[in-house]
RNA sequence: GCGCUUGUAGCUCAGCUGGAUAGAGUACCUGGCUACGAACUAGGGGGUCGCAGGUUCGACUCCUGCCAAGCGCGCCA
């Protein structure tokens, strides 16, 4: 509807530019937009306010000559010039009703776009790398925020047309490593942090002593050979990983969250990708010795000082593969690469990027996209919790989706902001009321779920083609205030999707789920506004749209990875 | 000191690529069920949008400076 009225301006500023009442103008895209307010109509459009100076005409008056040459159209019953120059648009019924019968019809399709497709309408790639936690611990607070946020971009972006690649990617080849392994060893030899062998930067959680315990008692996973052997580093460091990977997953799956390419930034030293790496670099130029380390100059791309890549005993720093590994996307072809990661890695965009302009290989210069999310802190009866028993130091993804379960977890996580601080709230998390919004909205579905039920017991069941033929019977206010929001949702998952945002689907399933919730009260207040009257034609009507508000509830909460419930 | 991010109601946060009277929830006050699930809802009070300039017909939104908080500033990852 918008893109009609928008061809209609067109038209109209158009024909007035051609029989000479408006200069020739080079037009600005024109914004038709939802009103807020329904006395301002239901469409309002700025294009004379926009217009006014390059025409020379003031805006309500341009405004006027727009309306005046506006094509005709059966779907917009009235225009009106407000304020200081809004052209707005009161549509006809069947403008506002026709979004029913298309939810309808696309079901759990509705509200998906094609921004991803090419010009020939085939999806495009995309590759989403998150999580990607170092396999020196269980998943933390803030690696569930980058799992929610991360997963929802990727159901955005497939919802929009993209083909998507989810990839997490495991630092498996760096000191931390080293530092797990030892710490594996020396709990395998009785030792703990209260020894003073304990080495200062070891892991101390009680997991590794788990760990330890399952490598000695000879319990093999995922492949990993449990020796037994207290002295045998190797064998020990890739039970740690193979061990700690699992965990992982076992978390991961819990979360609904799953990935299609694990990449091992130890296979990028096998297969020799960064030696490749480094030497393009080289031969490129823009490196150079000094203090007996090789360095890349990251100056030349914005950076405030040049890095170290080979450090003087002769390994690389970790940003040299995170390089070599970035190269080998743009080689697998991903034009579109996000990577969802904590803020507080965020000083290795800069050379990652930088060095990928050193290669030279044709890749732009922004590429590619980050996303960062900003630190978690979990908080329980008003106090900051900040430690897990199993991981010692920080509150793991397990233990709030064991407190709180999965839905909410992933709600609460991916309701914000990425770029802000995020204060999860466990009491909040698990009331069930108002107060939470992920209740709120379940609520809303599994409502319109329980009246699917009573309609049958005490009517007749719905009849969908007596309701589609009756939408004009929709009249009331919070009928026609929620097939306005219902009419705003692909919108909502088009700029979602473009923003890598998918807090606004949580937002907007939060006004959704109020529209209905009012729409259901009023009939509490006024029983001619019930869904359930007598009459055939008005029932269906109405138990037809409110099928369509649950399915876009219910598409909405599959784009955050949150159940749909029926029944609660 | 430098860089990134944030600063909106007492509290937690939205505010759609600048648009009409800045919105929700919570908390506080006043109403609504012999129930289509009240796990809900109607209304009220509550704001110099961190501060100060600038651009614009119009700024919470863009630019500059300052203040405050978080993160980063390793030959750790």
């Amino acid at each position: 509807m918008k893109d009609i009225i928008q061809q209609l301006i067109q038209q109209a500023i158009e024909g007035l530019i051609s029989n000479k009442t408006l200069p020739p103008v080079t037009l600005p895209s024109i914004k038709v937009e939802r009103t807020r307010d329904p006395s301002h109509g239901d469409l309002a459009c700025n294009i004379a306010l926009a217009l006014a100076k390059s025409s020379g005409l003031a805006p309500r008056e341009l405004a006027t000559l727009i309306c005046e040459n506006l094509p005709a159209n059966q779907l917009i019953l009235s225009t009106e010039i407000a304020g200081p120059g809004f052209i707005n648009f009161f549509l006809a019924k069947t403008a506002k009703t026709d979004v029913v019968l298309q939810i309808l019809e696309q079901a759990a399709c509705f509200g998906h776009n094609q921004q991803g497709h090419d010009e020939a309408g085939k999806p495009r790639n995309a590759q989403v790398e998150f999580v990607s936690a170092n396999p020196t611990g269980p998943l933390h607070v803030g690696h569930g925020r980058g799992a929610a946020v991360g997963d929802s971009i990727c159901r955005l972006l497939s919802a929009s047309g993209w083909n998507v690649t989810r990839e997490f990617y495991y630092n498996d080849a760096g000191q931390q490593i080293n530092n797990l392994a030892t710490s594996v060893q020396l709990r395998c030899q009785g030792v703990g942090p209260d020894d003073s062998q304990w080495p200062e930067d070891g892991y101390r959680g009680e997991y590794i002593v788990e760990l330890a315990a399952d490598y000695m008692a000879g319990k093999p996973i995922n492949g990993a050979l449990a020796l037994a052997e207290a002295n045998n580093s190797a064998a020990i460091r890739d039970y740690a990983v193979a061990y700690l990977r699992n965990e992982q997953d076992i978390d991961l799956k819990a979360f609904r969250v799953g990935f299609d390419v694990y990449s091992l930034e130890s296979a990028l030293y096998s297969e020799g990708k960064v030696d490749s790496t480094v030497a393009a670099l080289i031969a490129n130029g823009f490196t150079y010795e000094a203090d007996g380390a090789l360095w890349l100059k990251t100056t030349d791309f914005g950076d405030d000082k040049d890095r170290v890549m080979r450090k003087s005993d002769g390994s690389y720093t970790y940003f040299v593969p995170d390089v070599a590994y970035h190269l080998g996307k743009w080689q697998r072809g991903f034009k579109t690469v996000i990577n969802e990661q904590g803020a507080d890695h965020h000083s290795t965009i800069t050379r990652v990027r930088a060095g990928l302009q050193a290669l030279n290989v044709g890749i732009p210069k922004g590429w590619p996209d980050y996303v960062l999310h900003q630190m978690v802190t979990v908080m329980r009866d008003g106090v900051e919790v900040k430690i897990s028993k199993r991981a010692g130091s920080y509150v793991t993804l397990s233990d709030l989706i064991e407190q709180v379960g999965c839905d909410a977890t992933r709600y609460f996580l991916v309701a914000r902001r990425a770029d802000s601080q995020l204060t999860f709230d466990i009491d909040l998390a698990l009331q069930k009321s108002n107060d939470n919004p992920v209740f709120y909205i379940q609520y809303a579905h599994a409502r319109v779920c329980s009246v699917m039920r009573q309609a049958v017991e005490k009517w007749k069941p719905f009849d969908l083609t007596i309701g589609k033929e009756h939408l004009n019977l929709l009249t009331s206010d919070a009928e026609l205030a929620l097939l306005k929001t219902l009419a705003a949702y692909p919108d909502c998952v088009a700029s979602s999707a473009r923003d890598f945002a998918p807090h606004n689907v949580a937002s907007y399933l939060r006004d959704l789920a109020a529209n209905l919730h009012a729409w259901y009260a009023s009939g509490s207040q006024q029983k001619e506004w019930q869904l359930l009257v007598a009459d055939d034609t008005l029932r269906n009507a109405r138990l037809t749209l409110a099928e369509a508000s649950r399915q876009v509830i219910e598409n909405g909460l599959e784009l955050l990875g949150v159940s749909a419930p029926e029944k609660m």
